[in-house]
RNA sequence: GGUGAGGUGGAUGAGUGGCUGAAAUCAACGGUUUGCUAAACCGUCGUAGGGCCUUAAAGCUCUACCGAGGGUUCGAAUCCCUCCCUCACCGCCA
């Protein structure tokens, strides 16, 4: 959530600002500060006569203390006036207060500086391709086909057990997957990510904390019985640890990772672009966190794109990194980098990473704060990507080093798996 | 799931109606001193939102917050209700 000071101090900038996300409701803006002014002038009223109402309850207790019992019910009257005063301004204060932050949800985080102009993905930036599209045999076949013919992926299974969009790896598929996590977990921990194992379910105050409540609930799945979400992304649980609490400035950053699987319920989807592991309503992914300080934040953000570039290209994939334009961007996004890695026998880019630095939005939501040198809280900038999501790089992985006698793995991973081909 | 005991500032922990936004100890931070990464002493030490003042900072002042939300009362950390959580024992169980 966007803090009111920005609102109020740099008005033109946000209208601005707002509009490269092509955000609709730019009024919003002016009906928050109009909103705000209500509130600064009712709590004026509100302190105003609290402090009259305490002052002489104070005093009642000093009459009643020497016996001047008729004087203090006199007091008592006041006060009773006083309150009967206090009721209707603190109703109307509650009011403004819940409609302020009402709208105040609603204003998606302002995109940075960098974020190039546009509404589709077609308007995204090309920042920079590695790796070099491999030479497919006549034979090739997409990863689906792969997946079945090496006996990797049952997915006619998963809609037996669960539904569509709940595969079940098996064989030297599952040992692969546990291979890849296996692998990107140390990868990242060796750059000094802290490993944590979260839950994979949260709380609505988690949710809320990065993003996905209000407005968003259709997306998670929900356990009404206990108001618990399973968790879209690890995002969730491991930025939460840090959720209300005010760190030292020399602990900053704090790098953390942790494996998940993720839980999508994608509601909208069809078609090619949901075949074989292209979507799924549950994956796998290991994700990267850093809370950074608000002056470090978008060299944390280039880090971890490095981070990310070298992850991929140690599995020899081809990719290419983008830069979202406006409006291809998350609601908390202040700047994102998507990777895509090229799935050879599909003839598709598919999306694999998504780095972004959120700057205080999340850490707004979630009052993750440190103390400055003058010893004054301040808002934590909040960054995540994923290294790496499995199941496009699985579907990659299958499909670009697939050869005669089967999958040559890349190196890096051979030691994880225990052998070089599948 | 049952029964019982609890939830107070970074930690421990006192506080059962006004003198408590909160003792004390520890930790942390700043400093003094002792010829050394120890000890002693002094000081600082919750968060948020208003108002005054200021270019700003600082300062002064008010309000709210003692798990969350309601209630009783002139007045609530303290009494009552609901919910959440923690601990102990029992039950169930990987």
């Amino acid at each position: 959530m966007l803090q009111l000071a920005v609102l109020r101090n740099n008005t033109e900038l946000v209208r601005e600002r707002l509009a490269v996300k092509n955000f609709a409701e730019i009024s919003l803006v002016d009906d928050i500060i109009s909103l705000d002014d209500e509130r600064k002038k009712l709590t004026f009223q509100f302190d105003e006569t609290k402090a009259k109402i305490n002052a002489t309850s104070k005093e009642i207790g000093m009459l009643m203390g020497k016996g001047q019992k008729e004087e203090a019910e006199t007091k008592k009257k006041d006060v009773e006036n006083l309150k009967n005063n206090l009721s209707p301004i603190q109703q109307q204060l509650d009011s403004v207060e819940k409609q302020l932050n009402d709208l105040l949800v609603r204003l998606p985080n302002l995109p940075s500086e960098k974020v190039p102009l546009g509404k589709t993905p077609a308007d995204n930036e090309m920042v920079r391709t590695g790796g070099s599209k491999p030479e497919l045999p006549p034979q090739a076949v997409p990863h689906w086909d792969l997946a079945k013919k090496l006996d990797l992926i049952d997915f006619e299974l998963g809609n037996k057990i669960t539904g569509s969009g709940f595969p079940v790896y098996k064989n030297k598929g599952a040992k692969l997957q546990r291979a890849l996590i296996q692998y990107f977990l140390d990868y990242n921990t060796a750059a000094g990510y802290m490993e944590y194992m979260p839950p994979h379910m949260v709380n609505a105050a988690s949710a809320y904390g990065t993003g996905q409540l209000p407005d968003k609930e259709g997306q998670m799945y929900h356990a009404t019985e206990d108001d618990f979400y399973l968790i879209p992304t690890a995002e969730v649980p491991v930025t939460n640890i840090y959720r209300d609490e005010i760190l030292k400035e020399a602990d900053l950053p704090i790098k953390m990772t942790a494996y998940t699987p993720c839980f999508r319920r994608e509601a909208g989807s069809y078609g090619k672009d949901v075949r074989g592991l292209n979507r799924l309503h549950q994956f796998d992914k290991v994700e990267i966190v850093q809370l950074a300080h608000p002056s470090k934040s978008y060299e944390a953000l280039e880090e971890m794109v490095e981070h990310v570039e070298k992850l991929i290209q140690s599995l020899g994939l081809p990719y290419r990194i983008l830069r979202l334009c406006g409006g291809d961007m998350s609601f908390t996004s202040a700047l994102t980098y998507d990777f895509e890695v090229y799935s050879a026998a599909q003839d598709k880019w598919l999306e694999v990473s998504s780095v972004s630095n959120f700057e205080a939005f999340q850490a707004n939501r979630m009052k993750i704060r440190f103390k400055d040198e003058k010893g004054k809280p301040q808002l934590v900038h909040s960054l995540n990507g994923s290294s790496l999501a499995l199941p496009r790089i699985l579907a990659c992985l299958l499909e670009n080093n697939q050869t005669e006698n089967g999958i040559l793995l890349p190196p890096s991973l051979q030691p994880y798996f225990g052998g070089e081909m599948i």
